[in-house]
DNA sequence: TTTGTAACAGTGTGCGCACACAATTATGGG
DNA sequence: CCCATAATTGTGTGCGCACACTGTTACAAA
């Protein structure tokens, strides 16, 4: 049997020292003009008790507006970012209570221009707490993480983290790990045949994000490791070309012939199953394992044209990370640091329960 | 940017229908004593307004006490229900800062007069909310739900669901869509090899629990549609029999030299996993498969003898089933009924991020 | 018309806390 | 010793709501 004891609220403890409550509010607030005397009497009671506020009361009381801001990637309407930005605005609506505001600046990840121009209007707006989406370039992230401690602001990181920084909260997946894990699901799938394709689909000539540099570098690892013999083939398809982009498939595959598996670092795999569905529909089984439950993706692999995905619930993450920085700013609930989410396997015998 | 509006309260609601919080308050809750009249003004005003209240405020004025309880399996220290049950403590534990209660009881799962006796015991606590763990007997589960009801006792069901019961709200896993789930997982894995060894670790001679049941029928409709020619070879071991289940094991892998891979549909799997590596270290490596990452289940991975688990997070389900359960009696917010969680597939690439 | 009673409506208090403000005490200069 | 001022402490109000209580009105019986 659990209880929750009857709390112990800021007037018992008043009582406990006796004083009045508002001089045992002065001292858990840490406010001045409390006598040394009165300070120590509250401080003995404290230290006994162990007090815990009562954080709904207290919000309440407080009656204060909180304004929250997000600095996010551009994104498409199925991406990642768009779900996490769904989770983000999840969380808003789950606190409906209390007074928030919340929002979001968005940044064109190709140019860094455009992320300091977002992060000075970010700062302008003057929020209470920000939630990152970082950028690649870590001098730039540093830049502006700088900033923010300068302004006391506190901020989570969403999707990608840097050791050196140190924000209140960190959502996201260990790439490494996730590129290990897509390695041994697709070594597994092929068994003995030795040749797999990686698919980098490049938005504007170059890899978006530091998550996908390190799931490749993963799983390249592990295939050099477990399975030495196989061979990684690349293709490289530029998203801005798309009339290049199936004249490269084409000639990948027809060039390629023996290939039966393939991969992709990034939510594009839909790409792949969508060309060969529809333009080469008596090409033997390709085995395809992609990233992100994505409406695309996930409508590919009901087709029966992506097997695999990993999932990593960006919904989720978004409620979380909001969540977390809620519990930290108005209920001032202390949170744990660094939340690495699971990295899920996707396949259509369990597609139907991987919600976000 | 996304604004929390204003909040319209109460008194809000009084001015604009122009009569006090008082008869607000009283169509609000249905209470009697509201003249037609004044009853008209201040719908007129909630259909316009679409009224949210403060839950936490509301709570908090309300000051009511609230006694929940689980009626739950008998368990074992390392265990789902173990897991689950840590769950719910942490439920409790996350609303300290309301007046809860919550005691647990336990049942033998084989024995159906003692989840009788328990249910009584927990009918004469007079809870305001109930949260259990489904014994395997269907009359006996509608008996005791059909006594709630009457009571007007809100109960939700965790692990397992009856589609004729009428819970708040559900949580835990397809388990027949888990079973084909753990086939298509076996079979990529054993490639070629056409034979599965099935383990069932029996406690009181009988398979504890229906979602058992329903993932070995779901494991053999999925190996029958999709490789008809695999051969699954079953082990039957008997718990209370230490000694028999040895010799059991002995003669099974003795008979069965050839078996490569096999699986188990409860937590149990440890158990062939630790029998192979400490009485048979050279025998041909055997995959195993096996349900829920207990401690025992992930030690053993760990020692590379099981090398697949299916997941489904009982310590969520626990906290989740109490949040919801929480939400609906404490805050009056409406709850999703049914929570299929996801089927999680664990292997030691990704066992280090699944986190209860 | 008066009076009793039921139906209805409005006010006040408190949940636990934050914070403004009032009251009290201490301190020091004249 | 007195008074101005600062330092300290206590009290009151309100956050949004629930609920008890008091006040008001209507209406029927006497």
């Amino acid at each position: 049997m659990v209880f929750n004891q009857p709390k112990i609220r800021i007037k018992d403890i008043a009582e406990m020292a006796g004083v009045s409550v508002g001089t045992v509010d002065r001292v858990i607030h840490g406010r001045s003009n409390v006598s040394k005397l009165a300070l120590e009497k509250v401080q003995k009671v404290l230290d006994e008790i162990h007090y815990v506020p009562n954080h709904y009361a207290s919000a309440l009381a407080s009656n204060k507006v909180y304004n929250f801001a997000a600095i996010l990637p551009m994104h498409k309407e199925d991406s990642y970012w768009a779900r996490a930005e769904e989770g983000l605005y999840e969380g808003v609506k789950r606190y409906t209570d209390f007074k928030l505001s919340f929002k979001v600046f968005r940044y064109d990840q190709f140019n860094e221009e455009s992320f300091e121009q977002q992060a000075r209007s970010l700062l302008a707006y003057d929020p209470c707490a920000v939630i990152i989406g970082p950028i690649f370039n870590h001098r730039i992230m540093t830049k502006f993480t700088q900033k923010l401690e300068n302004k006391n602001i506190p901020y989570s990181l969403l999707d990608s983290y840097w050791a050196d920084l140190n924000p209140v909260t960190f959502y996201g997946q260990d790439a490494r790990r996730s590129g290990e894990f897509s390695a041994k699901i697709i070594l597994m799938a092929a068994a003995n045949h030795k040749k797999i394709a990686l698919f980098k689909l490049l938005g504007e000539g170059r890899v978006a994000s530091r998550q996908q540099l390190d799931r490749e570098e993963g799983f390249r690892k592990y295939v050099k490791t477990h399975s030495p013999e196989t061979e990684i083939v690349d293709l490289n398809l530029y998203a801005y070309d798309k009339d290049g982009m199936k004249d490269s498939m084409f000639k990948f595959f027809t060039e390629n012939s023996d290939i039966r598996y393939g991969l992709s670092f990034n939510s594009s795999i839909h790409v792949i199953g969508n060309f060969l569905k529809d333009n080469m529909p008596d090409h033997p089984k390709i085995t395809l394992l992609g990233y992100d439950a994505i409406d695309a993706n996930i409508k590919c692999m009901r087709d029966g044209y992506v097997d695999f995905l990993v999932g990593q619930h960006p919904q989720h993450q978004g409620l979380n990370c909001f969540r977390s920085i809620f519990n930290s700013c108005v209920l001032h609930m202390k949170q744990e640091k660094l939340h690495y989410v699971g990295i899920e396997l996707i396949m259509p015998e369990n597609l139907d329960f991987y919600k976000d």
